[in-house]
DNA sequence: GGTCCGATTTGATCTAGGTTAAACGCCGGG
DNA sequence: CCCGGCGTTTAACCTAGATCAAATCGGACC
């Protein structure tokens, strides 16, 4: 069956079916069938290719997006002329809630950082089911709850830590005792994730593998002395 | 009816109707007289005096506050022994929502800037209320996306303003040509909101008197050349 | 009014990190 | 295999803002 026939019979496209995919992500996990046909009804597939806009800052916002695959950041320009990375978001991850529920656009702008699809779940669609779900209800609340706190976290770091720290906090910042670390996008991209330039990160990069702590090939970050990094790192 | 029977019969404490103060708020507006009591019968009046600590980081949360009268500043303790303050709550204002969504201690600490009166409102409660009240659901939704959505700019201007950018920033925050501004706090909590040190805060107040901007006298800000900031502060 | 203490200002330095510029490496296309 | 270009590294320098130290202000309390 191609992937045209797929989509035409029942919901399918492009060779992934919308309600098992939805279904994996914690939002809508705990959904019935129906439920789920309700938002698949209103979702629809986008396909960003590298580099190409998602989104921009000021555009009005008609739902949300989730990745499917490939990587898109999220950040804003300076007026100045340089761009801050706020997030970089990968499979699974959705982006773009918070914006739905006020009247305002777009505070920071969307890119594709390699080929992406997303799907793209319409606002009117989420008021609906939050209205008659309740349990959706407080997965979306506990979503945006998740990503406030995250959010604090980067101010907490941005206000009283050092870019070394920052960095490490990335390193450390999945579950217990990684070995080995591959950074989420070009060194670049990660840099002003972290608010500071490449070449201070590069900086940062050669002091940690200075001190033993760390062995950087390519995106991939070894790390040699984790007690190191964390007494260094908080 | 004197303020004391009242209490006695139907949940008025301490000189203020519990239930009036609570239908003003945006948050529980458009509940009726039912849904109010349920709120009410959950809410506790707490007293905390100047420089009291309400919560601390790493407590556990238990339910939401909402400044009655008073001031709160939210902020996290550096490890090296510093403070950033994150907000400056005032009355009408209520603080600890987010945490309420998640299993994790408060992240930040909370404490009184004046003498204050809060009302906490209990977590199961909330929990419930969402249950059956679609309405308040999306309330609470859009509240969390209302901060979501300040502390992006927080971040926006930590990353890409400058020190007197981020101040201007705070003097026109609200609405539209205020002639006059009344700091929300002492100049050294402000400056830590904004990110910067006291001393560096009253630089660039002098800056800015001096450039025929702004006018300081004590706590107010008078506003000189409204273009003028505009055109330096974005 | 006088005293004291904390809050603010001022001034002199210091420094983390930004800027600029140049060299380098790696990878995809011809 | 060579080329061109981008992403990264290195090096020299510069600047916003921090830190340290001292003077000053202001207002609560006697």
């Amino acid at each position: 069956m191609t992937k045209a026939e797929g989509a035409a019979r029942k919901g399918t496209h492009s060779g992934i079916r919308i309600q098992e995919f939805l279904a994996r992500l914690p939002m809508f996990s705990e959904m019935d069938a129906a439920e789920l046909d309700r938002i698949a009804a209103h979702t629809l597939p986008a396909y960003a290719a590298k580099g190409e806009a998602i989104f921009h800052q000021g555009d009005p916002c008609t739902g949300f997006h989730i990745v499917v695959y490939g990587q898109v950041k999220l950040g804003f320009n300076s007026p100045h002329g340089g761009e801050k990375v706020v997030e970089i978001m990968g499979p699974g991850q959705s982006f773009g809630e918070a914006v739905m529920f006020l009247e305002k656009p777009y505070l920071v702008f969307a890119q594709a950082l390699s080929d992406t699809m997303l799907l793209h779940v319409a606002r009117h669609c989420v008021f609906e089911e939050i209205e008659r779900n309740p349990t959706f209800a407080r997965r979306m609340l506990s979503g945006l709850a998740r990503r406030l706190h995250m959010l604090v976290k980067d101010v907490e770091a941005y206000s009283l830590r050092s870019s070394a720290e920052r960095f490490i906090g990335y390193l450390l910042r999945e579950g217990e005792a990684p070995t080995e670390v591959e950074l989420s996008a070009g060194k670049s991209v990660v840099a002003s994730r972290l608010n500071m330039t490449p070449e201070h990160f590069s900086r940062v990069l050669a002091e940690l593998s200075g001190a033993g702590l760390i062995e950087v090939k390519g995106k991939t970050v070894r790390i040699l002395d984790l007690e190191g990094l964390r007494r260094f790192g908080g």
